[in-house]
DNA sequence: ATGAAAGCGCTAACAC
DNA sequence: GTGTTAGCGCTTTCAT
């Protein structure tokens, strides 16, 4: 296959200017070395030629690549998608380049990306863990080896590893809170598994919650699964078959709430008039749009953007003791302007 | 500071196995040269090593990359980002990897993030324009010089170029001709810059759905801008600033339909009481949970899908025609099942 | 079937 | 200031 832009190389240049590839190159890189003069001839000519460096030779040279590799779990997926963009964005903004990578929240590809992201010698690795990641020695073994590395929202049970989270627990002590104070008792909870942080401190939250205002916990109306629609389709499903409803429900994420909400509607109970739903998440970034759920809302923008600052503190070794940074989520009631959070 | 994951190298595993590393490059790329017996033991070794052939070397080397680039306009946006998953899928499970590139609407970081894709040698790109991009210069280069290049959804106006659509004209027909059925007349169209292609067809839906049943068009409600939320809210104003206002609006996408609720919520208009919407795009995978606006539900999987195909053939030359696929919508009504939409 | 040599395009160390 | 010399880790001739 006939192929290739004439890629003009450094030695083009240094052929035309009549000087050597090294003078180009310090020339472009803005080296102290080169006079004013030869930096404005060679800038002009690189221009004029529309000279692009070459990727895979300046980083396997330079054995550092100006890029942040991402292990995400899912990418058509609100909340994950907005915090690519965040990362995205505020990577660019500094001069990094961000390879994005979705494990679809299978371990196994999870760790295949790791590799080729290690391949790539990223300058750095913004990680949220897939669902099912048990086994960390991957995680340990990046973080033997130095490379700058935080977790994100998902965070394997590790010890003094970066990190950048929401206030879990808080935000679903004040959901289910919300509940209790609006005279809903009979609340259920379709939860995470508990091998993960998020799933364990939602959960933490809705006990909480439940305990404080001394309400019982019905066992059949609190399961524990995945993070997407299929997961709240058959905790749903489950909590159906114990023989008893509970009037409303507090769901670990939004794909989780859909899941409920398809499976209720199957079984033609209504949303929200028979059950109500709240979920960590958010289907939109303006919150005027109607739902028939409510939010325990988390700052995409700000998680994705601290989680790049982060990381280039590391990178840049400002920092190096390992921070943990958590944010703050807000309850949304659908159908009224958005409350603070009431965080225990 | 210090870094590098004590990486193994081909030639590590070379002086182990007391061969050449020529052997064992060509032993792991199952290149028919080498023995079955040397093929294992070497595959064995690099196993235990954890062996990961160093990306950058490999590509400058190789002079390829098996990366498919993709420039994008946006990604926390339920329609491209479910385009992207769909993308990077059936580019994993063909042994590709995919560099995802956002160029947030900005023709300047599309031309950018062209230049980096083309440093990072891929063997092909998958791009969707910018609502800004006038220029077409980059993509004749790419075109020029045999890059494989599909266009997807977003097509710049280029002959002979192979792109990945949906039935934009068609689907803006049903949408509003489903008005008009029901005895809305009333409607205007919040559109798109008419000089990208989905722009123009929809807006061409419209006229035609108009044209075809002899409901006159009231240009006062007729704009054209952006794909974005504050293109949609810009539009609505302007609407309602001339002095009247429609019974029902066609948007080009789902976030113009955000920007039209937030400004008419703003202005005491009720969505969909007063006004109704419809837009192209959609807010979940699943249309059960109901929603405010209708929308020409757009096959992303299917559009993610064949684009990646599409290109495949033609990195391997399965084809030297440049094909055009067209994919159909489907028309939701909120509250009802899915209707087949009703193509002109 | 195996390996030595050359080179992909760049940067870093050290001359001059 | 500028250039020379060596690689970075891999793949590709071309011998053997």
């Amino acid at each position: 296959m006939v192929r290739g832009i004439k890629a003009v190389k450094l030695e083009d240049l240094a052929k035309k200017l009549k000087v050597s590839k090294v003078t180009v190159s310090k020339a472009l890189r803005n080296h102290p070395d080169i006079s004013e003069e030869t930096k404005v001839r060679v800038r002009e000519l690189a221009d004029k030629y529309g000279y692009v460096p070459n990727f895979m030779a300046k980083n396997l040279s330079a054995r550092k690549s100006n890029i942040i590799g991402l292990v995400i779990p899912k990418i058509a997926h609100f909340f994950f998608g907005s915090i690519i963009e965040s990362i995205y964005n505020t990577a660019f903004e500094n001069n990094y380049e961000t390879v994005i990578t979705v494990s679809q929240e299978s371990a196994e590809r999870e760790k295949k990306h790791l590799q080729s992201l290690l391949s790539m010698r990223v300058d750095g690795l913004i990680i949220s863990i897939t669902e099912q990641t048990k086994d960390c020695s991957m995680f340990e073994k990046i973080i033997e080896s130095k490379i700058p590395l935080v977790f994100i929202d998902r965070v394997p049970p590790i010890k003094n590893v970066p990190s950048v989270t929401v206030n879990d627990k808080g935000g679903a002590f004040s959901a289910v809170n919300y509940f209790i104070k609006n005279g809903i008792t009979e609340i259920g909870h379709v939860g995470g598994y508990s091998h993960i942080n998020i799933g364990k401190a939602r959960m933490d939250g809705f006990i909480d919650a439940m305990q404080k205002s001394k309400v019982p916990i019905n066992p059949n109306w609190v399961v524990e699964g995945g993070f997407g629609e299929e997961d709240g389709y058959k905790g749903f499903k489950t909590i159906f078959n114990s023989g008893s409803l509970p009037k409303a429900i507090f769901a670990i994420t939004y794909p989780v709430a859909i899941g409920i909400y398809e499976a209720a509607t199957e079984l033609g109970i209504k949303i929200p008039q028979d059950i109500q739903i709240t979920c960590f998440g958010n289907n939109t970034f303006k919150h005027t749009v109607p739902s028939v759920f409510n939010f325990v809302d988390q700052p995409t923008l700000e998680l994705g953007k601290h989680a790049v600052q982060l990381l280039l503190d590391i990178i840049n070794n400002t920092y190096t003791v390992p921070r943990n940074i958590e944010l703050n989520t807000r309850l949304l009631i659908k159908g009224k302007e958005s409350l603070s959070g009431l965080v225990a």
